[in-house]
DNA sequence: TTGGAGTGTCATTTG
DNA sequence: CTCAAATGACACTCC
């Protein structure tokens, strides 16, 4: 069975059909509900990607680098969208395990005879969760050996049947009308449907036996399995005219990652319980007339059912791939956009600094006063050079703790002219390369004691323009650049972050760095590269519940849609199914007993075999089956309370 | 005053 | 062992 699964899922499907067709149950319920149960489980589980997400973890088997933020990023939303996706998926092979249950149960009743916790069961299923239905299947193979089973005791009570028929006992139209209310609770969809179809479209519930030649059964047969596989396009055209309501369309994300599961089973049932109780007279009517239509309908049923299956699985792969494709043209539209942000902040500034004339500042591009700047420029500053003001401002600067600042503040001073060899190994490309920022805490505390204090080293007061000074005041300075400035450190907090590992440590050896001053290089390096690291982890956060968003609003639109097509199968199988009724009474009508006398359709059925033979069975008793049937369904109810 | 959002930083893990 | 990257946790600031 387990092997069968696989292949029922992806290639037995059509085989199902043909097999449902000409009544050969098929019991699909227990591969879907058995296959699925797992998933459902999953869906369960906790559903925040923002919290518990393991970024890390879903990097696996792409032969790239783990640590490249762009494939990361890309690759990590893929697997968070396929996990959303396996979340997401249950819903439908539960709704249609439900459904499935339904019919399986229509199939077993119409076997056994309409007893009264057959029905029931059925609409306990509807209602319960695929373990439950897993249950119900285990008893369908019962069903079946009931069926092929004939006691003794039927045949004296029914009598002998004709040539080949197998004997049932049969009640079927009095049991269904002695309790109304049971069979009320059966599961409703493709029962009500039949029911829709019959009454939109009588042309095909119109019996051709009026105009039934001598011809042969089994081209009858045939004539309407060419039909029904052949003509569902048509059927669907000629039922698309009937109701068909979307379900549950304003969900939040965990809405549908987690409450999914009873969506069809609750939420369908709610929905079409109105229509429910207006039909079930209908439906009983026509249960009433001696013609079990269920007792065809239920192969049909499982056969057509698992035609929208067959279509679920090409349309959620084919939904996945172009998802995937969208997602990635987003993904990288919100890159592009970011990144041209940056660019354009960087550019806005670059054009302002040519625009001045002033060379220094085209260096210089986001120094807030140019002192730890202009005193670069204006000679090579050893780390011996400071005098004791910038001693002094120093530890005013590294005893200061503000508040965080952003990268705005990062894209600082060019470094002095005896390090511009290093400058012009990474000074532009590292402006474009950063993250620009609008935020600013406290550090415009600490942009005055800077210029006061660096205003004191008399030589570089020259670029000390009210212009410059303005614009500097705009501006801020991280601790770090505050820090490095302080220390003399002739780089940029960017040009230290950015810079290579071999370059970096060649600057920390060949500039005879204090160890105070080698400490801080190593600390501003430590953390710029960290703060990039976590802009790009909570970048990669949101960016993954955005994609996660999206594909829940795709995975709702796509459950709609499934559940408009199983409603349109479900009426195309009711069309079929009153098809087949009509030819078996056909047939039977055309058929003897031993006396001679046609076969009353109320009493037998036609029931075609695994080797393709149709024999004729007669309608068994339900009465041992419904007191067994009682009894699991009292079972069923104790447990649920 | 409080809480959410955004950010920086530290500690830790992983490759 | 070192380094880079990622990430959780915490603190801080702003609104």
């Amino acid at each position: 069975m387990q092997i069968a699964k696989k292949y029922f899922t992806e290639g037995l499907i059509q085989l199902t059909i043909l097999l449902s067709l000409v009544g050969v149950r098929v019991d699909i319920d227990s591969y879907l509900s058995g296959y699925y149960t797992p998933l459902i489980d999953i869906n369960l589980g906790p559903s925040s990607a923002y919290i518990q997400t393991p970024f890390h973890i879903l990097r696996d088997g792409y032969g790239v680098h783990p640590k490249c933020p762009e494939l990361d990023y890309f690759f990590a939303s893929r697997r968070l969208l396929d996990e959303v996706r396996n979340l997401g998926s249950p819903r439908f092979p539960t709704q249609l395990s439900a459904w499935l249950v339904h019919q399986v149960s229509a199939v077993d009743k119409a076997e056994c005879g309409p007893s009264t916790s057959n029905s029931t069961d059925t609409t306990t299923e509807l209602e319960s969760s695929g373990d439950e239905a897993r249950d119900d299947c285990e008893h369908l193979p019962d069903s079946d050996q009931e069926v092929r089973q004939t006691t003794p005791e039927q045949e004296q009570e029914q009598g002998p049947c004709t040539t080949g028929a197998f004997l049932k006992q049969e009640s079927d139209v009095q049991v269904k009308e002695e309790e109304p209310a049971a069979v009320t609770q059966l599961a409703h969809s493709s029962t009500l449907e039949q029911e829709n179809l019959l009454e939109s479209i009588p042309a095909l519930s119109d019996p051709p036996r009026h105009h039934f030649p001598t011809v042969d059964i089994d081209q009858h047969w045939s004539s309407l399995l060419s039909l029904s596989v052949t003509d569902l396009d048509d059927l669907d055209s000629l039922v698309t005219d009937t109701n068909i309501s979307a379900i549950s369309q304003d969900v939040s994300l965990h809405d549908a990652m987690v409450a999914n599961m009873g969506a069809f089973g609750v939420t369908s049932e709610r929905a079409e319980s109105g229509r429910v109780t207006q039909q079930q007279r209908n439906y009983f009517r026509l249960e009433s007339t001696g013609s079990s239509h269920s007792d065809a309908s239920p192969g049909m049923a499982l056969g057509l059912a698992a035609l929208p299956f067959a279509s679920v699985c090409n349309l959620t792969g084919n939904v996945c791939a172009s998802q995937s494709a969208l997602g990635g043209c987003l993904d990288e539209a919100v890159f592009d956009q970011i990144n041209q942000l940056g660019l354009e902040c960087l550019d806005t500034q670059l054009m302002g600094c040519l625009q001045n004339g002033d060379p220094q500042v085209l260096e210089d591009l986001d120094s807030d006063s140019g002192l730890s700047l202009e005193s670069s420029c204006g000679g090579p500053v050893s780390p011996g050079s400071s005098d004791m003001s910038s001693s002094s401002s120093s530890s005013s600067y590294c005893d200061d703790e503000c508040g965080a600042t952003g990268y705005s503040s990062e894209v600082d001073s060019v470094p002095s002219k005896g390090i511009m060899d290093y400058t012009t190994s990474w000074s532009p490309v590292d402006l474009s390369e950063s993250v620009w920022h609008d935020h600013s805490y406290s550090s415009t505390a600490f942009f005055s004691p800077p210029s006061v204090t660096f205003s004191h080293k008399g030589i570089h007061e020259e670029p000390f323009s009210d212009d410059s000074g303005a614009r500097s005041e705009e501006r801020e300075l991280s601790r770090d650049e505050l820090r490095a400035r302080a220390m003399f450190i002739p780089f940029s907090v960017l040009q230290i972050v950015n810079m290579p590992v071999e370059e970096f440590l060649e600057v920390l050896d060949s500039h005879g760095f204090t160890p105070e001053q080698v400490a801080l290089l190593r600390d501003i390096r430590r953390r710029g590269k960290n703060k990039l690291a976590a802009q790009n982890c909570r970048k990669r956060k949101l960016d993954a519940i955005t994609g996660l968003q999206e594909e829940v609003e795709q995975l709702q639109a796509q459950r709609d849609r499934l559940l408009r097509e199983k409603q349109l199968t479900a009426k195309t199988m009711g069309a079929v199914g009153q098809q087949i009724e009509q030819l078996t009474r056909d047939v039977l009508a055309r058929l003897r007993d031993e006396s001679g006398q046609p076969l009353n359709p109320e009493r037998f059925t036609l029931q075609c075999g695994a080797n393709g033979r149709v024999v004729v069975q007669p309608v068994r008793r339900p009465a041992v089956s419904t007191s067994t049937a009682n009894k699991t369904d009292k079972r069923k109810k104790e447990k649920k309370q």
